[in-house]
DNA sequence: CTGAAAGCGCTAACAA
DNA sequence: TTGTTAGCGCTTTCAG
């Protein structure tokens, strides 16, 4: 069994709420009495029970960081962004995945409300269409941070990057080296960083001086395999694009494959841009032109934010959002 | 306020132990309560509260990762397959990362001592070099699972994959293609992977045939910079390697970027083998031969091996080890 | 400045 | 089959 206070209590002959009290170095004991606690806790290298705290005082000094997956690079990044801030302030980090599916987003939201966690950073699934469980968890008490993916409807602070501006920035910078049929590669067309993305595009292709550029949005998805075959029939068919963007990290590896296959050269025959935090880009072949999101910064702004609301119990999180730049990174794909 | 077992107690007219037991299914009550209870507490969407129940159980449903970092590909597909199976199992995942620093390491692992969690993976960081502080969690009855990054003198369950077996397989591969001076770029000196992976390479060196074939260990580490100052030496020497392996994916993107500046074509200037779980190793120029470890399947293995301890109490986890093979990918880098 | 005691929500003997 | 009760370890009034 591991050291409790009761144990501090009676070696040193001081009561239960003497130790506790001295412990959080109280200003009711007396500086005599707090070095004696502090320095047997020490030796018998006492760790409070963070289960009989939490009952206590209602709040488990947690935050669940709740994802869509962690195989993306930005995700990774975004939780080591969100670890440094937690880890600073003393609280821990629970994660949870929830491969892009819906339902599990809810069972997991829905857990939430028992007090488990004092806060919610989420990034929510490719499906989620509909935000009650979310609004549900707010409504129980627990603050909630979109950062990235978010629910608009759903007020509260999010953490987002300038994504239809640098979407934009990408399309004229496509429009800039020549290219005149441009793909958009888009992903689950009911994610807010998609539909950002796709309307910097539009926009970008509304506003082009030459009527001869034409626009194309190519709906990919999750899969994979699907998404390599839809590449290569895009990539195949006789007025193929000469530009594209991915609007996420994954739709940029079918496309280098097929122009691989199809002996397509980059940038002459086709350029590329993608949406991505890849760290290997600029060693790819030719090293790509990225629109790189503030990943870990982002997620260090979520945290952020988060406990600032955890500090002060009546902060409103609804005049918390902040937009933190993208940075296009122009490389050798265009 | 969350709704609580007292609450459905008194809705129901009965105790708050027939409500806890008939929660759980217990054989105890009558099939007409349970349902009864059963279909209250979904009506007021109930959740048992973990803060109460771990402390009365003195069991959290709750295992720690313990990480050096989370950018490394390897760590993010390993999350995936350890979340996995704790979702399964009705368990919830704390993230802490070490941040390769010791003495963090040290900090985490001892706070887990008062219950925060049932059970600990753990990948250690690359200062260190002694255990005491694993020994200890351990000792205070907390079972811990290595994976990857093991302590070789703790005796309990390790995961990990066949790295010398497999730095053999890939240093004959490149004395085959010809290589003649081959250099092996290591990390951390103290690095369980490091020192296996350094192995087999030593000993491919020590059968080959041909004397004229030279090795060469080089050290590099943790930061960037200094990485590629160390790489950039070593490729600009006149007597330059012909043949590298790279002990973990961060030191085969230096590698990349030098030949790139010093006009090295690969594979005929110089070939490049690289442990590694990038997704994207095979749209790199040119695409790169890898070593790649089963990195989800052994965080699979490790949780699974981790719960299978947490069933039954008294399992020894001294004999639970388990190394899942690696794969040699050949690609055009060699 | 220190201590006694109540109680956070839940579980598990033990009684009924 | 159901209910009563005593804690799990900690914090926090309230008394001393």
């Amino acid at each position: 069994m591991a050291v409790k206070i009761k144990d501090l209590a009676s070696d040193l002959n001081l009561s239960v709420a003497t130790i506790s009290k001295a412990l959080k170095d109280s200003h009711e004991i007396s500086p005599e009495t707090k070095r004696r606690v502090l320095e047997h806790a020490r030796k018998l290298n006492y760790t409070p029970n963070p289960y009989a705290s939490g009952l206590r005082k209602r709040s488990s000094k947690t935050i669940a960081v709740v994802l869509p997956e962690v195989a993306d690079s930005f995700f990774s990044q975004a939780i080591n962004g969100i670890e440094d801030v937690a880890r600073e302030m003393g609280y821990h980090v629970l994660i949870y995945l929830t491969h892009e599916n819906y339902s599990k987003e809810c069972e997991i939201l829905n857990e939430f409300k028992s007090g488990r966690v004092d806060g919610i950073l989420i990034s929510v699934s490719g499906e989620t269409i509909q935000s009650n469980h979310i609004k549900d968890v707010i409504n129980a008490g627990v603050p909630v941070v979109f950062f990235d993916r978010v629910c608009e409807d759903v007020d509260t602070a999010k953490i987002t990057t300038n994504d239809a501006e640098s979407s934009y920035g990408a399309t004229m910078h496509l429009i800039a080296k020549g290219c005149i049929r441009i793909a958009f590669l888009s992903v689950s067309e009911n994610l807010s960083i998609n539909n950002r993305r796709m309307e910097g595009f539009n926009k970008a292709m509304a506003e082009r001086d030459n009527k001869k550029i034409t626009a194309e949005i190519v709906q990919c998805g999750n899969d994979g395999n699907k998404n390599l075959a839809i590449v290569s029939k895009l990539l195949k068919r006789k007025k193929r694009p000469d530009g594209i963007i991915a609007s996420v990290e994954k739709l940029i590896t079918p496309v280098y494959q097929v122009c691989n296959i199809e002996k397509l050269t980059i940038p002459s025959d086709i350029k590329l841009i993608s949406f991505t935090n890849l760290q290997t880009a600029f060693i790819l072949n030719p090293a790509l032109t990225t629109i790189t999101q503030p990943a870990f910064e982002m997620g260090k702004m979520a945290a952020t934010v988060l406990f600032k609301a955890l500090k002060k119990k009546n902060i409103s999180l609804k005049k918390e959002s902040v937009i933190l730049p993208s940075a296009l990174v122009m490389r050798n794909s265009t």
